[in-house]
RNA sequence: GCCGGAGUGGCGGAACUGGCAGACGCAGGGGACUUAAAAUCCCCAGCCCCGCAAGGGGAGUGAGGGUUCAAAUCCCUCCUCCGGCACCA
């Protein structure tokens, strides 16, 4: 009857009839057309052939892409690729091929994959973010922020690696060696360029709370990464200097505590604390060790605290004490003002170091008396004590009355900090956008004015992996002329973190060929944000928190007027699969337990791949891959192309309505609509799978039925390819078109179910006797209580756990169960 | 350590708002078709106990306790696994 390559050319007919007939193309510019945008995360367009783990999300957009368009709803969902990056320089780098060939090349190869999967995109709005038509406005955004003052350039350590002699991507550094040569990273100062978006910290976490149909728990993931902390600022002056230390704390009801100053060996004053150290060489020696070490394995917890006194002393801001200045490793640069007052009496860290040192610890927090007595450092609230004026009061109250205190005198105040840094931007690379800034030996830094936007990426450059960026050696495009005065200037060679490219794209996909903005502000206020908008929860931090901040600015440069780009977010889980160690692992190429996709679809049919995929479990959780498995599926899409095939040959009108409308098939019928219905509307694919195979067999035994009316079973026929649409589009293209249908389903609507047939007219009733399920009895649905309890009672395997028993109370759940509770 | 999430047959998983646990599949067993196999179709099937059988009974959703007529679902304590963050003052 079929055979596989017959799958596969209905599977091709299909594609090329969507594709010719432009169906998921939506005008966005037409004020008269509104719709729904459902959006995938762009991807990044890599060399390797994508796997079922990768189609996932894809598959799940498609399904709903589809079951959207069919219920009526003009749904624009385009696709685009993140096409700058560092594995396309790497590959140049490697095998000499520019990365704008590779990258195309890998772009034509995945649209193709595309393709041949059935899943559709209005390929109209396409976007390629390496291309100067995009880039120039990752530009035009730059000198807007620049304007703003959010473009800002400033010191940064970043991780270098010497023999590569390149700075890397914390990701490219893990566990302090290059991913590339393995060379141990170190740290460096550099100037970079960065976005201000602590700007918008507090912005970007009242935010979240309006983000209802986000999932808790990026939501939750976002909150601690802006990490908001109330406190104080207070202020230590070191009088032999005749500076001031200031530092954060979010405990100040504690400062009665405080035994020591302690500075991160990067804070401003610590060159001049060494000066004229008599051992200052050894000193100086030691800061340079602890600021070359890879940020990550500084910043573990498990690692050793190691600090040195400076030999000076502060002066105690309430007590007037002199306290020792310290500098230790464990104070972070970059987080509050890069110096903390050491309370070892009520904070872990701070008694882990001051032991180690000798430092003294004075207890000023009184614990409860519920408290267990054997903690050493008591962290929590309770009663101040060695606290001058403060002591008897509760720790909370003091905290306050300090801070309070502290800013009349002039020595700090009350004080709010984010853990959150701001996003550094520039990237020592080739493959991505100018940032269009030119230095000048008289101006210093001068933006591109707007007009000579873009900046191009010069051609050619030569890709060595040595020295540095590529793009210094390019002498054509470092040289340029000063747009202020004229003179002789350098270019900035540094280019944008790709996450610039992700942070606005979904607008660009309305208005993508503008030549003159960005994007059109009128078609942004139709269109945008984004409805639903599906992806990994790999990006749940940087890119949506990026998206945002860039959102927000976009807003404030007028062009739109909301806030937040993603008004409901879906994260897919991963799909797992034994490795060859045995261990189930996420799939992937450098576990060795990837399935590739090509061949498998070669081989049973983008239909039965799809189907799979969403049938295997819920789609949000991570589910493992059986290889065995597709064989379900696949003899379910077997099952309906035989019914319908062997409903056809009998020669029986297809387009016939059902003779009588309420019949029990018909029920069948409307309850099937209804739960699959239920089942997309709840993204639940899989069980929306479940009921189209139970909703099969039930036709296949219909149109099986000599006797069987035939209008109800060209009805079931109909409305069984509808809904298997979205699970498997070219199948049901095809059975739908054999069924007489002359359009595309994305076009027929989607069937209607009457509820009042969409229940059994009967129901076996649940009857226990106490608990304990004894027996059921089948009854009208509407069964009242009295009625029920009578049939239970003739039956004999149930009466027989009542009789001489006494009867003290009766649960009846209408259309459920009976519960008769004896004694 | 903190913050999320999860633990249900041999496996993936289902179960509305507390109301018949195991839908739908995979793998398994039996049968039909076939010279044979594949494919396909039909039937059986979570576990333990009693019974030749029809059938009957019991325990059971990570462990222990609780609330309730009724708990996979709610509450408490604990265990395990996965993901994220991790010296953030």
């Amino acid at each position: 009857m079929s055979n596989y390559e017959d799958n596969l050319a209905i599977e091709k007919k299909w594609q090329e009839i969507w594709e010719r007939e432009q169906l998921a193309r939506v005008d966005t510019s037409d004020p008269a057309v509104k719709g729904t945008y459902l959006l995938v995360m762009l991807p990044y367009p890599s060399g390797d052939r994508l796997h079922v783990g990768h189609a996932r999300t894809y598959f799940l957009t498609d399904a709903l892409h589809r079951f959207l368009r069919q219920r009526g709803q003009n749904v624009f969902c385009p696709m685009g690729w993140d096409a700058f990056g560092l594995p396309a320089e790497n590959y140049a780098i490697q095998k000499g091929i520019h990365p704008r060939t590779s990258t195309l090349a890998n772009i034509a190869a995945m649209k193709e994959q595309f393709r041949a999967w059935g899943v559709l995109y209005d390929w109209s709005k396409e976007v390629t973010t390496c291309e100067p038509e995009y880039y120039r406005w990752n530009q035009w955004f730059f000198l807007k922020m620049l304007e703003k003052g959010l473009a800002v350039r400033k010191k940064a350590s970043v991780n270098w690696c010497p023999s590569c002699e390149t700075v890397l991507a914390n990701e490219q550094a893990e566990g302090g060696t290059c991913e590339r040569c393995k060379s141990p990273v170190t740290q460096r100062e550099l100037e970079q360029w960065f976005l201000k978006i602590t700007d918008y910290a507090d912005s970007l976490l009242e935010g979240l709370d309006g983000l209802e149909k986000w999932p808790e728990k990026v939501r939750t993931m976002q909150r601690n990464w802006i990490g908001r902390s109330v406190g104080a600022d207070l202020d230590f002056v070191v009088p032999a200097l005749g500076e001031t230390v200031r530092v954060f704390t979010t405990r100040p009801d504690t400062v009665f505590g405080v035994t020591a100053l302690i500075l991160a060996p990067e804070h401003p004053l610590v060159p001049r604390l060494l000066a004229g150290h008599p051992d200052r060489a050894a000193l100086e020696a030691w800061v340079r060790s602890v600021r070359s070490q890879d940020r990550i394995a500084r910043e573990s917890e498990t690692a050793e605290k190691d600090g040195r006194f400076t030999g000076f002393t502060a002066r105690h801001p309430f007590t007037g004490a002199e306290v020792p200045v310290w500098i230790a490793n464990f104070v972070i640069a970059d987080y509050g003002t890069a110096a903390l007052m050491a309370v070892p009496g009520h904070d872990t860290r701070d008694h882990e170091f001051c032991t180690k040192y000798g430092l003294p610890i004075v207890e000023v927090v009184k614990r409860p008396a519920s408290a267990d007595p054997a903690i050493a450092c008591w962290t929590g609230e309770g009663t101040m004590v060695n606290s001058g004026p403060y002591d008897g009061v509760p720790s909370a109250e003091a905290g306050e009355a300090i801070a309070l205190a502290a800013e009349e005198k002039g020595l700090g105040g009350a004080k709010v900090r984010f853990r959150l840094r701001d996003w550094l931007i520039s990237r020592q690379r080739y493959w991505g956008t100018p940032i269009p800034m030119i230095h000048c030996e008289k101006d210093g830094w001068v933006p591109v004015p707007e007009k000579d936007l873009p900046v191009i990426l010069p051609p050619d450059a030569p890709f060595t992996g040595k020295g540095g960026n590529p793009l210094d050696k390019v002498e054509s495009f470092l040289r340029a002329a000063c747009p202020r005065c004229g003179g002789p200037g350098r270019r900035e060679t540094d280019t944008m973190d790709t996450f610039v490219d992700s942070s606005w794209y979904f607008i660009r996909y309305l208005d993508p060929k503008n030549a003159d903005r960005p994007f059109d502000p009128s078609i942004a206020a139709r269109w945008a944000p984004v409805n639903q908008y599906i992806g990994g929860i790999e990006h749940a931090i940087l890119h949506l928190l990026y998206a945002r901040f860039f959102v927000r600015v976009i807003k404030s440069l007028g062009l739109v007027s909301f806030d937040e780009p993603f008004a409901a977010l879906f994260n897919q889980g991963m799909i797992t699969r034994r490795s060859p160690g045995g261990r189930v692992e996420k799939m992937s190429k450098s576990r060795g337990n990837a399935v590739s996709l090509d061949p498998l679809i070669a081989e049973k049919g983008a239909d039965a791949v799809r189907a799979y995929v969403l049938f295997l479990g819920p789609p949000e959780k991570e589910t493992e891959w059986n290889d065995d498995g597709i064989a379900g599926p696949e003899r379910f899409l077997y099952r309906v192309r035989g019914t319908v095939e062997g409903f056809l040959s009998s020669g029986a009108d297809p387009r016939r309505d059902p003779a009588d409308p309420a019949a029990a098939a018909a029920r069948r019928r409307h309850i099937a609509v209804r739960k699959v219905t239920a089942a997309f509307e709840a993204f639940s694919f899989h069980t929306a799978v479940a009921h189209l195979m139970e909703f099969s067999r039930h036709a296949a035994e219909l149109c099986g039925d000599p006797g069987a009316e035939a209008g109800e079973k060209a009805a079931t026929l109909r409305t069984l390819v509808a809904l298997l649409h979205p699970v498997a589009p070219h199948l049901s293209e095809e059975m739908h078109q054999r069924l007489g249908g002359t359009r595309s389903l994305l076009l027929e609507g989607w069937p209607a179910f009457d509820p009042s047939l969409a229940e059994e007219e009967t129901v076996a009733f649940a009857v226990q006797v106490s608990g304990k399920l004894r027996g059921q009895v089948v009854l009208r649905r509407d069964a009242g209580e009295e009625e029920l309890v009578r049939a239970a009672l003739a039956d004999e395997t149930i009466s027989r756990w009542v009789t001489g028993k006494e009867r003290v109370k009766t649960v009846f759940v209408p259309g459920r169960l009976l519960n008769l509770v004896v004694r």
